[in-house]
DNA sequence: ACCTGAACACCGTTCAAGT
DNA sequence: ACCTGAACACCGTTCAAGT
């Protein structure tokens, strides 16, 4: 069975509109010889790249020069650049196994160990955050991720309705610490840990409040800093919880 | 006074270095006859294309016909692009008036009342939410908001630690749940409200959790669904504050 | 001294010409 | 039939030449 008969027919998708037909591997027999040039290897070079070079500097020219082909050969695989770019946020979604959280006891555990794992994928791949958010992930790795832990939920008994909240909002949780920490200011990799060393900075006349926690602020390690918001936020979503 | 008294001299700002020099109206006499080419007219000028046509279409060729000059003469403004898209950025942050955040009673208020102005504001220049993100917002309105909301919610005793936190935590529900609702898929307008709708089409048999969450997701207005996402972002902050 | 037309080195995308 | 070199219409940025 295709992937595609996992949707009605014609469902138009937000992003791109074939998404599931350039999935790795739909390719017939690769050619033999030189490295083939199955969607698979594509996406996958491209995330090399990216994670090498940051987004700013990934054009499809050095990714062809990195395949060995020309640029007009990346067309016969992909309708346009934006549709790589989702297939490689595709591909770094798929990293973790989210198979295994309806083992979990609380849905409460689930949702922290989807913020921990989501946490790490994005530490690990940080230049891929802005192509994560130009568009809501709904290629087969991003569908079964929501599927997965939408269905620990529900089976936990948490409401509907909340489920889906609570999903969103640790997935934006987790997306915004990251880029925020790691993001695409790596372009100067010493910038990150220099944010709260700017604030200090600023004249404390001007800005008492912003000095005075800055202080407090960069005496926290980042993972630990994740952490507290995340317990935070699951907090919140527990008051609003049922028989509680 | 010039602005850039107000941080310790040669502090490395994350972002354009040059932040302030540039601010609207720091030029001199402007000139007669046809609409000048200060500053703040071509961040103006910027700003409004951008929301009619989107960042995507948004050049600098675009800009500077516009403005019924050459592209060079951008540069004797700005150092380029991104110093252009950041000032943007900092005059959309500019709009919301946060001088009156200390008049609240509880630090909870403040914070509901930032969020919802932060989304009012973004919910009117979507297109400009990936260059918000694209780094930490360091202008003289993005620190200004900062310090006013610091400063409120220190005032009403919350530690400085919990205090910065909760204010990129707010920061950053404001910015996903905007991005995602009216964001930069609003290439096609038309798209928003169809994510729901995308996901309830989906085949029920291999995504039951899916489809079965997305049925109530649809009947909540977006104003409400924010408004209750955030008032659990703050419970969860409320449980973490001291004497509750 | 100040400004900017025109060029430079790219980019994503297309298609006619090759095999 | 399949592939791709070379072109097309852009882009951000620079600088020599103008005033």
């Amino acid at each position: 069975m295709t992937a595609s008969s996992d949707m009605r027919d014609d469902a138009l998708v937000p992003g791109s509109p074939a998404w599931w037909a350039a999935r790795p591997g739909a390719h017939g027999t690769p050619r033999r010889g030189r490295p083939s040039l199955d969607p698979g290897h594509i996406v996958k070079t491209a995330l090399r790249l990216i994670d090498e070079r940051g987004v700013q500097d990934f054009s499809l020219r050095t990714l062809a020069d990195e395949l060995g082909s020309g640029t007009a050969t990346l067309y016969r695989h992909f309708a346009n650049k934006d549709e790589i770019l989702a297939h490689v946020v595709d591909r770094v979604l798929g990293e973790p196994d989210l198979g295994d959280l309806d083992t979990l006891g609380t849905w409460q555990e689930t949702l922290t160990t989807m913020g921990h794992r989501l946490y790490e994928v994005l530490r690990r791949h940080p230049a891929v955050i802005p192509s994560l958010m130009a568009q809501i992930p709904v290629g087969p790795n991003g569908l079964a991720q929501r599927e997965h832990v939408l269905r620990a939920l529900l089976g936990h008994g948490l409401p509907a309705g909340l489920a889906a909240r609570a999903f969103t909002a640790v997935g934006h949780y987790a997306i915004g610490f990251t880029l925020q920490q790691h993001g695409p200011a790596a372009a100067d990799p010493a910038a990150a840990p220099q944010l709260a060393t700017f604030y200090r900075n600023l004249n404390p006349g001007s800005f008492p409040a912003i000095t005075h926690t800055a202080d407090v602020l960069t005496s926290v390690p980042l993972d630990e800093e994740f952490h507290f918001g995340l317990d935070c936020l699951i907090s919140g979503i527990e008051r609003h919880a049922p028989h509680d």
